[in-house]
DNA sequence: CTGAAAGCGCTAACAG
DNA sequence: CTGTTAGCGCTTTCAG
């Protein structure tokens, strides 16, 4: 491996003058610049990035903690990340709690010994400890800023997402903007903040219609698919009443779709049913699924820029930054012209 | 950052037990071990890894440059490399090429700067120039393991893909069984390597069972399912006479069938579409997509495995994988039972 | 404007 | 079994 000292010799100058020619933080006189610049492209010459970073504390990589990377969800929100970083320069690296709250804890740990600039997190922490785990995260990582993904860890740390309650209240009135009476509500995981904000919106807008919140209504899964689809069959084996299903996540809302086919139930004919996140499969089954599209590969990019001001201004405070939901009716809860299928997004 | 002098000074030995207590490259005393543990513990200690890699030289990271991360197939690749990756206490540094063979080879130069252990590849580069780019990549990556996915590329590089030659056969095979007369073929960029062989797959395929080759039904495009779609119109237009369309990607037969599906053409009554990869937004659509299955997460998870064996035993050679694809016939070209829908990978 | 030299935090000889 | 010490390749004072 070629190193500094070797292009040095070649340019027959100092080791120092190649180190200012690169890093163009000393001015070199043009003729030793063009020399050396020489000398680097003759021996195809690469800086350590290891040396470097050992010297500089800075690694220009930032850690990424998502509690599941095969998921579509955080596969778009890594795009995003991706993107931004590789724009500006950085690495990433990416970790996957897969849903364990101490796996993240570990990461975060381990993510300090390699020196990453800055956090991204999208945290699966109970919502009861929030608070102390963004007191621990701020201690933990003093001095590089942490950026949290979907809900809010406290004052030092900077969040983006979107408004979780807001928009889950939408896509409630829109269900009873379209006459539906008896609306079940399939909620993800209630250990999760956005998990509540989104259920706490049902139950509102419900309230701000002047209906009363029936809990037989309510019921809490995980995200999987699998679980939902069985879930609902259970429930209508059980002869649930109701016009309407709202899931806080496509995936779930698909599942239940599919429950509804099998058992030759019209969509949204007898029940509509919505979802939530805006995945492109919501655009390929049928009946295609209305949701809420969550900005995913901004909320990724954005969450990176933000690293990136905080890293650059060590004075800066940490913001939270709303991005924008979109409410998106399909043919599962409206009578709408087929959507078209989503093609170019996967 | 507190390191490792002072856990050494908390725990009353010199910096070098400590060392290999962490390390456990020397033996050490039962009793010292324990203290320096607490200390560890006691001071929430980590190793620096920039410092610990520039001593050793190993950075327990491997580089892994993709086409295009944002999609599907590669984003399956992924999960298997990070999975892998992670179960062997290894980071992973991913680099999208975009299809660009400048940014490839760029990205393959930066990484040797990163130090990476190893480099898994899924090279964009032209099938005339893979003996030059397999030499290139060999003298470049000197040291350290390449395993190139999908295709082969040399001598020194190890690869891992499945035999796309004989599956596209396969599906061609297939068609002809469902007494498919004129097969269009949709192929992806012929300059890839795994691209042609797919499509000589198709080509033999008919030559073995008697028909000739007609020119005229055989396209090559990119990957876009939008290019597909406005592809496939404007055949039909300029009145395309086929039986069949194979396309060498999920992608471009989902393309097609929406052009079929908008056109009133039944599928497969009238045009039977075959895919490839087995991506399962082709459970998703109506109908579901017949395609051969290529297996992506084994493929990352073994390149990665690939990876280590070479580094844990420098002198071993470089290993060429075939992996089994799997035909999947569903309701694009055979009347079966509607094909489930694949809610569990996504 | 250029060079010499210290040292980032760790590991691995080498001594003891 | 434990300690001392020389560097890994770079950046960055400090001198010139």
């Amino acid at each position: 491996m070629v190193k500094m000292k070797d292009v040095a010799a070649h340019a027959g100058v100092s080791i120092a003058t190649v180190s200012n020619v690169i890093t163009g933080k000393r001015v070199v006189s043009p003729e030793v610049q063009k020399v050396v610049l020489d000398a680097i492209a003759e021996l195809d010459y690469h800086v350590d990035t290891i040396a470097r970073g050992l010297k500089t504390q800075r690694t220009y990589t930032i850690g990424v903690v998502l509690p599941d990377v095969t998921k579509l969800f955080f596969n778009d929100i890594l795009k995003g990340i991706m993107n931004a970083a590789y724009d500006h320069g950085y690495s990433i690296n990416i970790l996957s709690s897969k849903y364990d709250f101490n796996h993240e804890k570990q990461m975060i740990s381990s993510l300090r010994g390699q020196k990453v600039d800055a956090i991204i997190l999208d945290s699966c922490v109970d919502y009861r400890e929030v608070e102390n785990w963004g007191r621990e995260i701020t201690s933990l990582c003093r001095s590089i800023p942490v950026v949290s993904l979907e809900s809010t860890l406290g004052e030092a740390i900077s969040s983006i997402g979107i408004d979780n309650h807001y928009w889950s209240s939408q896509i409630t009135q829109h269900l009873i903007d379209q006459g539906r009476q008896r609306i079940f509500c399939l909620s993800g995981p209630t250990s999760l903040l956005h998990e509540r904000d989104r259920l706490r919106g049902y139950r509102e807008a419900l309230k701000n219609n002047g209906r009363t919140v029936d809990e037989s209504l309510i019921a809490s899964l995980d995200y999987s698919a699998d679980s939902a689809y069985r879930f609902v069959h259970k429930l209508f084996d059980a002869g649930l009443d109701c016009d309407a299903i709202q899931a806080t996540s496509d995936q779930t809302a698909i599942g239940a779709i599919k429950v509804l086919n099998e058992r030759g139930i019209a969509v949204p004919g007898q029940v509509a049913v919505a979802g939530f996140d805006g995945l492109f499969p919501g655009t390929l089954v049928q009946p295609s699924v209305s949701t809420v599209h969550v900005p995913r590969y901004t909320m990724g990019y954005e969450a990176v820029l933000e690293c990136l001001r905080r890293i650059e201004d060590p004075e800066s405070q940490p913001k939270n930054i709303l991005l924008e939901g979109r409410l998106i009716p399909r043919n599962s809860t409206a009578d709408l012209p087929a959507a078209a299928w989503d093609l170019d997004n996967w």
